[in-house]
RNA sequence: GGCUGGAUGGCAGAGUGGUCAUGCAGCGGACUGCAACUCCGUGUACGCCGGUUCGAUUCCGACUCCAGCCUCCA
């Protein structure tokens, strides 16, 4: 039986959803006005991984993700950059994109964006203000009335009265109180703006969630995920505007991702210790990093540091070795259905992929033991660990191919290797195994790796 | 200050009231012309102090330390 963390109740719990096999899961998503980083990434590929084993477990997931591409930081660099707001969201959406297809990430069902949503926005602000819980203020904002809502702070367990304490109050503020936020922002002269009842602006950032979920899903949400940064205020606020708006339970499950750290230190754009997706793809296979992140349950932090990823690197290169020459396309049926057992038992613990690795380590085991008497006895093994692995988006890659890596420059060609493995065999064969070991030892120093077998001989690279 | 978490062997990282996580690294052995890969073996790890218990790393309480949110950030 699935069992999640619930943010909202501390603790884990039996999954029911609103309708018999059905999952509707909203995630908050990426303001597009810079490339996506690692903590991106890690959200991505969490929310990914249980999307792709809730669906291979028979469920029918509707996965929406939102794009925020209206927001201040948004207007901030494209003016910055000399560039319109729409040219500068849709290079960064498309860049997105881009970084997902190469982790591996499958595209949510449903990406809507503000700008695709301006009425439903307006229309949702109304029904809040028809209720009471919203107000126009004089300067043609309109704001939330937090203490009109009982259960303000049940997902973060703030108290009103401390937030109304510690709460910064702004010189000439509109606001009925400080706790309240905006819902519309009135548009100072020059910015990018859409026509509302109560003038030109454009939404404030909770307004969208709560719109846009209630469209693609509907008024309750079987889930609702998102980044370590967002239980306040942000979903805190989705809770008070749909709740109120709609009369009824948000959201029933809260999921949160954890924060990655560099270096022991919290990853943040203030402390611009950030690492970009496209960056750290640079130097690293993609599928490094994304087992990186699905090495750690999605919930623990996680620190990104050279060695973190070089473990990773370490840890499929074991995986790799195993599959390597192995031909997994004719086997028909699973020789090892504990494995999977153990697996979909990890993974219904709240999708705890550490554990989950740890079955597929023990699945390697097993087949490197039957690959010693050969490749055609380990083949139901090497494709049952493939079947799983590819639940978590992991081990599709050809073996070779990750094994070798791309060729980059000033690296020995894959063309220059094959020549010299062909010198060092002939070598072999007139007994020359001090010049054999030569070649052996010179390719070593460039980070090639031989392997001997009656098969020939094999190379890799060695992780760097 | 308020609110949330966390502290596991050299490192990473699961988990459990009483026999095994797992990966990386190390050590010994097998295999190999030498290697690599692989296999076998190998580590008295659970922050600190009390309590409950026949027995606690695991449950309860205090303490210490660390982190996240409360301000833009996934």
């Amino acid at each position: 039986m699935l069992q999640i963390y619930n943010t909202l109740t501390r603790t884990k719990a039996p999954f029911t959803p609103l309708q018999e096999g059905k999952i509707g899961m909203y995630v908050c998503g990426v303001t597009v006005y810079d490339y996506c980083h690692i903590g991106h990434a890690r959200v991505m590929v969490s929310f990914d991984v249980m999307t792709r084993f809730l669906r291979w477990q028979g469920w029918d997931v509707n996965y929406v993700r939102n794009i925020t591409d209206v927001d201040d930081k948004i207007m901030k660099r494209a003016a910055e950059r000399g560039e319109s707001v729409e040219s500068l969201t849709h290079r960064m959406i498309a860049a997105m994109h881009e970084d997902e297809k190469a982790l591996f990430v499958e595209r949510p069902d449903h990406e809507p964006r503000v700008t695709g949503n301006m009425d439903n926005i307006i229309a949702f602000i109304e029904r809040l203000i028809a209720k009471d819980y919203a107000y126009a203020a004089s300067n043609g904002d309109v704001y939330y009335r937090v203490e009109k809502f009982e259960g303000y702070g049940k997902l973060s367990g703030q108290q009103t009265e401390e937030l109304r304490s510690g709460a910064r109050v702004e010189v000439g503020d509109v606001k009925e109180s400080p706790l309240d936020f905006v819902l519309w922002k009135a548009a100072k002269p020059g910015e990018e703006c859409w026509s509302s009842p109560w003038g030109d602006g454009r939404p404030g950032w909770h307004i969208e969630c709560s719109a846009m979920s209630l469209c693609c899903i509907g008024k309750t949400l079987d889930i609702h995920g998102g980044g370590p940064d967002l239980p306040f205020p942000h979903h805190e606020n989705e809770i008070a505007q749909s709740e109120a708006a709609n009369g009824c339970t948000y959201a029933n499950y809260w999921m949160h991702a954890g924060p990655v750290r560099v270096n022991q230190e919290k990853m943040s754009k203030s402390l611009n210790n950030f690492f970009t997706i496209r960056e750290v793809l640079k130097d690293y296979n993609p599928e490094v990093v994304r087992y990186f992140l699905t090495s750690a349950h999605y919930r623990s932090y996680i620190d990104y540091s050279e060695s973190s990823l070089k473990e990773a690197r370490s840890a499929l290169e074991r995986f790799y070795q195993a599959l390597q020459g192995i031909d997994t396309r004719v086997v028909a049926d699973s020789v090892a259905p504990e494995y999977e057992q153990r697996f979909v038992d990890a993974m219904e613990d709240d999708f705890n992929t550490p554990k989950a690795l740890a079955v597929l380590f023990d699945l390697v085991n097993e087949l490197n033991t039957h690959k010693r008497l050969g490749v055609a006895q380990a083949a139901p093994y090497a494709a049952e660990l493939k079947r799983l692995a590819n639940v978590l988006g992991l081990l599709q890659q050809d073996p070779d191919a990750f094994l070798k890596g791309a060729d980059k420059e000033g690296m020995i060609s894959a063309e220059e290797i094959q020549a010299q493995i062909e010198a060092r065999n002939q070598a072999r064969q007139q007994k020359d195994f001090a010049g054999a070991d030569e070649i052996r030892q010179s390719l070593l120093a460039q980070g090639v790796v031989l392997k001997d077998s009656r098969e020939g001989t094999t190379w890799y690279r060695e992780s760097e």
